[in-house]
DNA sequence: TCCTCCTAGTTGACATGTCAATCATAAAGG
DNA sequence: CCTTTATGATTGACATGTCAACTAGGAGGA
């Protein structure tokens, strides 16, 4: 916001870095669904869910906070539902004080194919990930993802500061 | 390979780390295409594939030796190309000495969006990602960025290195 | 009651990605 | 030449995401 701002296009040093941390990212992001759609037949959108779902008391959740829980759109969601429905992954009971959705509940199908996937999750996650790098940068690795975390929903709101 | 190879579950330190590095990725993401689709009508990947053909040699390349440079498999590129010609972005040239594929080249028109989307791309890449660090942090994330790749590459070959 | 507004969630259209199959041309070998 | 095989690229089916529009039930007030 100070000396920087006079600058408006980031030096090829910066764009080094973007380019390296997004291309990384996105490589990491592949490699690791596609590790786990073969060892466990669970995608990492799945997986988000049904993390989310068996962590929750009585293993079901309302379909906003389920979206909360997991920083998606409700209606990314309630795709995404629909299709693991469709596989009897999850299930839908009526709640009774209000009748305008349900309880997304975990099938036993679910939890079942869940306790698999954890594990293909951890192996993977350990293999690709924790692996490649000792503490120190694990560290480092974490809170900068907090800092730009942090920092995008901080602009996101605001927009538009730029210039 | 050694200490930590007894260990087959990541710690939750480690794990919170994946967490928030996957997370952070995820939302840098997709504040960064939503601020370029915003500011200049152009996603990430068409960027891509502008920045790519703006650097060739006569704004010109093969769609196979496009796919490497930009680290894309041929069947998206393909659909994505598709998408740009319709738009008027890009077209195609018959390549004489090889019939089975043709030119991709940059239009006018393309290379006039290029333009104005490399604006926007220097701005929001610094709004949402350079200015959220300091030199030492954007150093750091850009060596375990290269790390990471490293890594997920040679795994990804050599697959399988679980237990 | 009934009108309005809010909230929960779904839907449809379309952009984007992956995978496997296919097509056309090129290159090699008889 | 004429098969066989390799290569460049597209296609179709389908998974996944986004956005805007819509449905339906709750809540409050005249």
């Amino acid at each position: 916001m100070t000396a920087s701002a006079t600058r408006k296009t980031p030096t090829s040093t910066e764009l080094a870095a973007w380019r390296e941390y997004i291309e990384a990212a996105d490589e990491l992001k592949r490699a690791v669904s596609s590790a786990m759609q073969e060892q466990s037949g669970v995608s990492s959108g799945d997986y988000s869910v049904l993390l989310a779902l068996s962590e929750a008391d009585g293993h079901r959740l309302r379909s906003s906070a389920l979206a909360d829980e997991i920083g998606w759109e409700r209606s990314r969601l309630s795709h995404h539902l629909g299709r693991m429905e469709k596989r009897g992954l999850v299930g839908r009971d009526r709640c009774g004080d209000d009748n305008r959705g349900a309880w997304i509940v975990l099938t036993t199908e679910g939890s079942r194919l869940f306790r698999t996937a954890s594990a293909a999750h951890f192996r993977v996650i350990r293999r690709l990930f924790v692996d490649a790098l000792d503490d120190d940068e694990l560290e480092g690795v974490r809170t900068a993802s907090a800092t730009l975390r942090r920092h995008v929903r901080s602009a996101d709101g605001g927009a538009s500061q730029d210039d």
